[in-house]
DNA sequence: ATAAATCCTGTAGCCACTACAGATGCAAGA
DNA sequence: TCTTGCATCTGTAGTGGCTACAGGATTTAT
C-alpha cells in the first residue's frame, strides 16, 4: 500500500505520516524501487492508534511512551492507567478553565446591549485590571 | 518607566512586551539616550488591555481588531459584542469538545483495573478504531 | 572605579502539524 | 515510444504565542 492508500485507510494526512516517521513515532517503512514507501497492515494497526490517541488529546510523547510499553509487550495495565488518568486530570483542569472562562465572557457581554453606542462596557471591562 | 516596572505594573513577562511590540501590538515606545525602552501611563493601559484580552482567551488577531476599534474610536458596541460573541461560541465548543472527551477517557479508563495483566482494555480501546 | 543588575538585539526552540517548491516515479492513452 | 497527468519524493519554512538563550551595552549602587 503506498502513502496515499495508507494515508486513506487511517485517516491521517500524508504529511503528517511523514512528519510521524520523522520524529520517529512511525518506524521507515519499505520502499518500492523509486523510492515510494510501502506500508502494511501492521502499520495500519499503529497509525490508528496513534490517530485515535491523538484524538483523545494524548501528546506525543505520551504516546511514544504508549508505544513503548506495547512495543516492550511487558507493559501493565497500572502503567497505562497511570498515563490516561494523568491525562484525564489534564483534560478537567482544562473544562474548569474553560468554564471560568465562559462565565466571565457571558457575564461582561451580557452587560453589552449592543447598540451604536460608542462607549461600551466589554471595552471598559477589558481595560480595567 | 523602564521595561522591568512596566512588566511589573502589567504582569507581562519582557519578552512578551518585546514580542508584542515586534508584531506592531504595541507602539514603539520612547528611548532613553543609551536606548532602553521608557514607558508611560497610557501604554499600561494598552497592555493590560492586552493581557487581559489574552487570559479571557481571545486570539493576538481579535485583540488587535478590538484595538483598531478604540484606537480608531469610533467603533459601536455592535462590533465589539459581536467579536465576543464569536470567541464565546468558540469557547463553548471547546468546552463541548472536552466534554466528550473526558467521558470516553473515563470509560475506557473505568474498563481498566489496573492490575498488572499485560493486556489492558485502555489498550484495546486505542488499536480500535 | 568597579561590580551587579538591567537592558539591548538577534536568533532559535517549543508543539503538532501544514504548506509549499521543485524534482522524480509511474500508469494509461495516442 | 512519447506524452500527459497524477502520485510521490525531499527539504525547508510557516503557523501561534510565546520562551530561552548568547553575547554585548547601559545604568545604578557601592
Amino acid at each position: 500500500m503506498l502513502i496515499g492508500a495508507f494515508s486513506e485507510r487511517t485517516g491521517c494526512h500524508i504529511e503528517t505520516i511523514r512528519y510521524y516517521e520523522r520524529i520517529k513515532l512511525l518506524p521507515k517503512p519499505e520502499r518500492t524501487g523509486g523510492g515510494h514507501r510501502l506500508y502494511d497492515r501492521e502499520q495500519v494497526k499503529r497509525l490508528v492508534f496513534i490517530r485515535r490517541s491523538r484524538e483523545l488529546g494524548f501528546s506525543i510523547e505520551e504516546i511514544r511512551t504508549l508505544l513503548r510499553l506495547v512495543d516492550g509487550k511487558r507493559y501493565t495495565c497500572q502503567e497505562v492507567k497511570t498515563i490516561t488518568e494523568t491525562h484525564l486530570e489534564d483534560v478537567k483542569r482544562k473544562i474548569a478553565d474553560l468554564r471560568r472562562l465562559q462565565k466571565t465572557l457571558g457575564a461582561i457581554s451580557g452587560q453589552c446591549e449592543g447598540g451604536l453606542v460608542p462607549d461600551c462596557p466589554i471595552i471598559d471591562a477589558l481595560f480595567s485590571e
